[in-house]
RNA sequence: GCGCGGAUGGCGGAACCGGUAGACGCGCGGGACUUAGGAUCCCGUGGGGCAACCCGUCCGAGUUCGACUCUCGGUCCGCGCACCA
């Protein structure tokens, strides 16, 4: 195993073991309480990483590629001398869970509690630095009763509504699911087409925030690419809200949504959307059955618009600044969940409009001059024209205008209009936290007193969803049936339970608290602790996940619970592993890789190290095991030098300027998140003391003291035991880092490159700092720049310090 | 279609502010040690050429003494959004 330079005694090393040693510290961190916080510490830095959901795939590698790159910053900043709080928990309730527990028909509670123990027992072998003192389990009833508190403080101060709306479903999972969760029409879970129901549910009125966590972003250290998702999802804009009086069907006005209030004269008929709930109401009475059979005829499949589809109401809308009347038409490409479900329709100047148009004969009004209507909607700026009294205006200035006409005569206003809507958090589902609420005949919804938290789910043997709308809840009936907290009437308690994104909207400030049974979030922790400082998760949570604990952690601001308004203050999305070329790591595409058996025969150390090495972090990358192997080599050659080193000789300017080198290239690298070249920075003064050896001149300890602290973030068990056979007291993951000077830092000799017209011809050495003059003159006295100048002096000469002459002639 | 990333040896990747392209690792070639080596150590490793040199960071222009880096145009790949009026 150890190899020695011939005729020399054999070095008092014996074999390195990583799995062995990865047991040995855990056990002993763990016995110590190694990376139990100081929560009332004085430097408190909370480094968070998203929990996991613990399904029955186990971790696969991407998690532990994530797990770990978190790990190493929080690790790097308790070395830097920071509290820093790590904390870890489960994720565990949830239709995903559920349906998986219907397909193998075990319960999900005892499933779950399995896969939570295996989970934690796969993250506590990659040798993360969480302090398991605070872990959350979503599922325990000492978590979800704060869940549920979290709930009544919304509903008390208005921000939960229940209230009847059209709602995605999803005919498989059977329960509705939020807007984020359907993708193109499909169920994001599994992939079923998602039809429309009108239910009674629970909404958090998110929209109430729209506007101010728009402006927050601004203030919010993430990255741009998350910062841009958000903005798309809340999706704002600009425009009015005009009022069309009706002739020839039950409701009298409809009232449309446009950003476009400048080409109002240019509407030549009105569209709603083909689910709009009160379609029937703005339909003539004797077109409802044939819109009725039409609507029927209707496909599902929402991922292509088709601009041809219609069907004339048969209503007509009066105009109101010409008095004109306009057909009103149904058509799927306008959205009966979005604005007011209704639509102006200037097929001029709305691409879809005048598709729209084309198909059903309709008539297309120039209104907006600059483009030619006949050929093609024109979209862009101009002078208005067919347009009354605003002939010849801008058409910017024309939104104002119309506007202000509109609003006097009361016929509209200027409105913003969001694409972000309420969140409902309804599932009619077992596996999640009941809805804390009671339905009194007399006082409708009625909170269950905070006293009487958890709710508890009952345990229910037949827990398949039912399809009708009505969680299975709904059957236990001695747990529904209640008396009202209010009058005592017999009442029945809701039956849904939460959305596995509400538990997961706050866990971050329920970790400081998890000491305390008595409340949810304790004040002083609290205000100590949040918000985040570092949150580190996929980018896939980039809108569902953050826009929910942005909201929560704003309301329960505004309610004086927790001391800001944003929860996390930095933000970085790792990268995500591909495998075999197939995308992301999912059980679904069959391409995951467990890191179990690495950890096995590897240790945990040569997996992190490696997995941290393939790349910058935040851009992930492809895995495969090939260069696992070089780690683990780097790491024996660590173990041997490192050993070997015991020289107190501190004198050595050049070996003082590499070790501080390293520090600050690991340093930087680190903060940076760019943990591969930080490997590199170990790897080369690793080298460097592997040649001090080897020429005779013997290691310096120091060398490998600091060697050993700057590798402990990525490979902890090995650093650990260093340390200890090196002799120093406590752990390395509690010294403080090592001090550099930048002065120190750099060369001392720096080697010029000598350009003649741009191209290298020659390279001599020199002290760093060497001037400009004397550089030129060291340059031309280069045998070979001579030769190549023939005597002629050089019409020009750039030299940059410690860099390049470059010579022109 | 719109927006945001990206493209560098056989492979993963490095390169501060425009200043010796290819750090570090894998792989590969050679050598040492060895009964053996798929262990370990040492040397080499972008392509071409005996050499001087030439070519080379997706392609094409440009700016510059000097461009992986900046500007313009294009190709390909990835991600997000995509009837939101």
């Amino acid at each position: 195993m150890v190899s020695n330079p011939p005729g020399t005694a054999p070095p008092p090393v014996d074999r390195l073991d990583l799995p062995a040693l990865d047991a040995k510290w855990q056990r002993i961190w763990e016995e110590r309480q190694l990376y139990r916080t100081d929560m009332g510490g004085r430097r408190p830095f909370y480094c968070l990483m998203m929990f996991p959901y613990p399904s029955a795939e186990r971790l696969h590698i991407g998690n532990a590629y994530a797990f770990t790159g978190a790990d190493v910053y929080g690790r790097y900043r308790r070395q830097r001398g920071d509290d820093v709080f790590e904390p870890l928990g489960f994720d565990a309730f949830g239709i995903h869970s559920e349906n998986y527990a219907l397909r193998v028909g075990e319960h999900p509670a005892t499933l779950t509690a399995r896969n939570v123990k295996h989970f934690r027992g796969q993250l506590r072998g990659l040798g993360l630095g969480v302090d398991w003192s605070h872990e959350i389990d979503t599922t325990d009833p000492a978590y979800y009763r704060w869940t549920q508190w979290v709930f009544l403080q919304l509903f008390k101060a208005g921000l939960a509504e229940h209230r009847e709306g059209p709602v995605n479903w999803c005919p498989s999972c059977l329960t509705v699911l939020a807007d984020e969760q359907v993708v193109g029409g499909a169920c994001e879970r599994c992939g079923s087409v998602v039809g429309t129901r009108h239910l009674k549910q629970w909404f958090l009125r998110t929209t109430r925030y729209a506007q101010e966590m728009l402006d927050a972003l601004g203030t919010l250290d993430w990255s741009e690419r998350t910062k841009l998702a958000q903005r798309n999802w809340i999706g704002r804009s600009e425009g009015a809200l005009i009022d069309f009086r009706l002739r020839g069907c039950d409701r009298d006005t409809v009232t449309v949504f446009t950003t476009r209030p400048d080409t109002l004269y240019g509407a030549t008929f009105l569209v709603i959307g083909a689910d709009h709930p009160q379609l029937a109401g703005l339909t003539a009475p004797g077109r409802r059955a044939a819109l009725e059979e039409w609507r029927r005829g209707l496909v599902g499949d929402l991922s292509e618009p088709d601009f041809s589809v219609g069907i004339d109401l048969g209503t007509r809308a009066v105009h109101p600044l010409t008095g004109a009347e306009l057909p009103v038409w149904a058509a799927p490409y306008v959205l009966g969940g979005y604005g007011t479900g209704a639509i102006m329709a200037v097929p001029g100047h709305d691409e879809r409009d005048w598709s729209f148009a084309r198909s059903h004969g309709l008539p297309v009004v120039e209104v907006i001059a600059g483009g030619d209507v006949d050929a093609a909607a024109w979209t862009g700026e101009g002078p208005m024209v067919s347009s009354g009294p605003l002939d010849g205006v801008p058409s910017e200035d024309g939104r104002r205008r119309v506007i202000s006409m509109l609003e006097a005569t009361g016929t509209g206003r200027a409105h913003v209009q969001y694409r972000l809507r309420d969140w409902i958090i309804s599932r009619q589902r077992y596996w999640g936290p009941p809805i804390p609420i009671i339905h009194c005949p007399s006082h409708g919804p009625v909170g269950v007193p905070e006293d009487q938290l958890p709710v508890r789910l009952p345990q229910v043997e037949d827990f398949r969803p039912l399809g009708t709308g009505v969680s299975p809840l709904a059957q236990v009936e001695e747990w529904v049936n209640v008396p009202c907290p209010l009058c005592g009437e017999p009442s029945r308690r809701e039956t849904d339970v939460s959305d596995n994104f509400l538990d997961s909207g706050w866990y971050f400030m329920r970790y400081p608290s998890t000491g305390f049974s008595d409340r949810a979030l304790d004040r002083e922790l609290t205000w100590r602790w949040l918000p985040v400082d570092m949150y580190i998760g996929g980018h896939e949570h980039a809108v569902l996940h953050l826009m929910y604990a942005r909201f929560l952690m704003r309301a329960l601001h505004q309610l004086g619970h927790v001391p800001e308004p944003e929860p996390f203050r930095r933000f970085r999305a790792h990268g995500l592993l591909s495998f075999g070329g197939r995308g992301k790591m999912s059980k679904s595409k069959g391409n995951v890789v467990s890191p179990d058996e690495y950890m096995a025969r590897h240790g945990a150390d040569a997996l992190r190290l490696y997995l941290m090495f393939l790349g910058p972090y935040l851009e992930g990358g492809e895995w495969n095991d090939h260069g696992l192997r070089g780690q683990s080599r780097f790491l024996e050659r660590v173990w041997r030098c490192v050993q070997l080193c015991a020289s107190d000789d501190v004198a050595g300017e050049a070996r003082e300027r590499r070790r501080h080198r390293a520090i600050a290239r690991v340093q930087r690298s680190i903060e940076e998140l760019h943990y591969n070249t930080a490997i590199s920075a170990l790897h080369e003064l690793q080298r460097g003391i592997d040649d001090d050896l080897g020429s005779g001149a013997g290691g310096r300890r120091i060398d490998a003291l600091t060697l050993v602290q700057l590798l402990a973030p990525f490979a902890p068990h090995i650093a650990e035991e260093l340390w200890e056979r090196l002799g120093q007291r406590g752990s390395v993951h509690r010294a403080p880092w090592p001090e550099h000077l930048p002065e120190l830092a750099a060369e001392a000799r720096v080697t010029i490159a000598v350009q003649v017209n741009g191209r290298l011809r020659a390279t001599f050495e020199c002290d760093a700092g060497t001037p400009g003059e004397e550089l030129e003159r060291l340059a031309l006295a280069q045998p070979r720049v001579a030769e190549l100048l023939d005597g002629a002096p050089p019409r020009k000469v750039v030299a940059v310090p410690d860099r390049v002459v470059n010579l022109v002639v």
